[in-house]
DNA sequence: CGCCAGGTTGATTTCGCTCAAGCAATGTGG
DNA sequence: CCACATTGCTTGAGCGAAATCAACCTGGCG
C-alpha cells in the first residue's frame, strides 16, 4: 500500500507537534516536513513496518497506540515496547542504518505520518537542536529495559505477566475514572507467552488464575483490569 | 581521584582515534578535544563511573577492556556489555541527561580519556557529522540485546552461562593461537549468577559441570576456555 | 583465635515445561 | 449442507530443572 500525500492540516497546527522531536524545528523547517511527509491511517492489528524491512524514514504517531514486537533467530519474542500518540517511531533502525529489528503493529486505529529519511537527514544536518533531541530520545528509549524486566527468570511467570499487563494498561487510553482499564491485544496467546518467556500452556493457566482472582478478565483478546492498583500490588515481591 | 591532564600524545596521533566517533572531527576540532580532555589509567577491577553518578562527559577507551554492570531496583543484574579499546562509553546517560544507569569496571588495566560534557556538546552543535555518527552508535548499541539473550527463561542455565562465557571471551585480548582463551572476571559468583538470571548455588553446580566436561576451567576468578569452538557448539539448541 | 564473607555441596521441594487430549470456532471441499 | 481438517486455546498428568533450605568448607582479618 502506497502512502498518500497529506491533505489535512499542517504539522505546525498538529496537536502532537509540541510533544515530538519536531518541536525543535523553526517554522520554515517545519513547513518542509509538512510538504514532504506522507500521512495515512491504519486499522488496529495492521502493521506499520515489518522486521527485516529497510527503514524508509521516521514515523510520527498522531493518534492511537503502536506495539513493537521482535523475534530472535529462534522465534522467541525478545523485545518490545508500546508507543503512544506524540511519539515518533522507527528511528532506531533508521539511525543505525540497518533493517528494522522489530515489527510495528497498531493496537488501535492509528493516524501516522512518514517523514522520509532524506528529509530527516537534511534537517539533522542543519539543526543541531534536533540532533541533540534525538540523541536524548534514543538514549532514553525504555523499550529494552522493559523487555528485560519481563523476562527475568527469577521472577515467577505470574508476576512477569502482571508486569506486562501493567505496562500495556499504562499506555491504554481507555482508562476508566476509577482505576479500571480495558484494552485489546492483537496477539495470539503464544505470542504473549513468548513475550514473558513462558509456554503457551503455562500462560493459559496463569490467565485463568488471574481471572479467578478477579485481577484481570480475559475475554478472547479483550482484557479488562478492574483495579489497576490491586494488580500493581500483586507485582510486588 | 581527580583526573590529570594528559601529558602524552595528541588525539590526532592516538591509535584508536580513527575508530572512534572523533574520526568525524576536523583537525581543529580534534585539537580542542586534546586540550580539554583528562587522561588517566585504572587498575583492573576499579570502576570508571558508578551507577547513580552524574555523567561528566564521554569516555574514550584507549587501551584495555571495560565491563558494564547494572542493578535493577531489586538487586538483580539486568544489563551489561563489554567495551573494548577503540570505543567510547558513558554516552547513553550523558545524552539522556540522567544519572549513570550502570557501573563501568575495568576488566584489565586500562587507559582512558574523559572528554567533558561541555566540550562534547559544543562539538555536537557545530559538527552535524559527529551527531549523526553518535546517533548511529547509540542506535546500534548491542548491550541491551546481549543482556536479553542471557536472561531468557526458556534457555537452560547451562546454556545461558555458556553464552556469557562466549561473550566475555569474544572481547578478550588474551586469545591463544589455537582456540584457547583465558581471562579474569572481577566479579563474585553471586553477580555472575544474577547476570544469567540464576541462583548462586545453581551457578556453582554449572561451573563444576563445565569444569568436569573440560569446557571451561574456573580457578577463582580466572577462567580458561581450552576450546572456544567446542564451547560454542554446546550453546546450540 | 574466632568471625565472617565467599564459595561449594547435599537434600528437598516446587514451578513451570513436556506430552497429550479435548473443545470451540473457522475453513474447505465434495 | 454436512464431513472433516485446521487453528487457537484450555485442561490434565507427570516429570525435571532449578530454587530453596541447610550444612560445611575455605581463606582473610581484626
Amino acid at each position: 500500500m502506497a502512502y498518500t500525500r497529506r491533505t489535512g492540516p499542517m504539522c505546525a497546527s498538529c496537536s502532537v507537534c509540541p510533544k515530538v522531536e519536531w518541536a525543535e524545528l523553526s517554522a520554515n523547517e517545519l513547513t518542509r516536513v509538512t510538504s514532504n511527509k506522507f500521512a495515512r491511517g491504519y486499522e488496529a492489528g495492521s502493521s506499520l513496518f515489518e522486521q527485516g524491512d529497510d527503514p524508509k524514514g521516521v514515523y510520527c504517531l498522531e493518534e492511537g497506540h503502536v506495539f513493537l514486537r521482535r523475534f530472535d533467530r529462534f522465534g522467541n519474542e525478545t523485545s518490545f515496547g508500546v508507543t503512544e500518540a506524540g511519539s515518533t517511531l522507527g528511528w532506531r533502525s533508521f539511525f543505525a542504518g540497518e533493517a528494522h529489528a522489530a515489527t510495528a503493529i497498531a493496537l488501535t486505529p492509528i493516524k501516522v505520518c512518514l517523514i522520509p529519511g532524506s528529509v530527516v537527514l537534511s534537517l539533522l544536518r542543519e539543526n543541531s537542536d534536533l540532533s541533540l533531541r534525538y540523541l536524548k530520545t534514543v538514549a532514553r528509549d525504555p523499550g529494552p529495559r522493559d523487555a528485560l524486566a519481563l523476562r527475568t527468570p527469577l521472577i515467577p511467570v505470574r508476576v512477569r505477566m502482571i508486569n506486562l499487563l501493567l505496562l500495556l494498561s499504562r499506555h491504554s487510553a481507555n482508562a476508566d475514572d476509577k482505576g479500571s482499564v480495558a484494552f485489546k491485544v492483537p496477539m495470539k496467546r503464544r505470542q504473549i507467552a513468548s513475550m514473558v518467556g513462558a509456554r503457551e500452556e503455562t500462560l493459559s493457566r496463569i490467565i485463568s488464575d488471574l481471572h479467578a482472582d478477579g485481577l484481570a478478565i480475559f475475554n478472547g483478546r479483550q482484557i479488562t483490569i478492574p483495579d489497576v492498583r490491586r494488580l500493581y500490588e500483586e507485582s510486588m515481591p
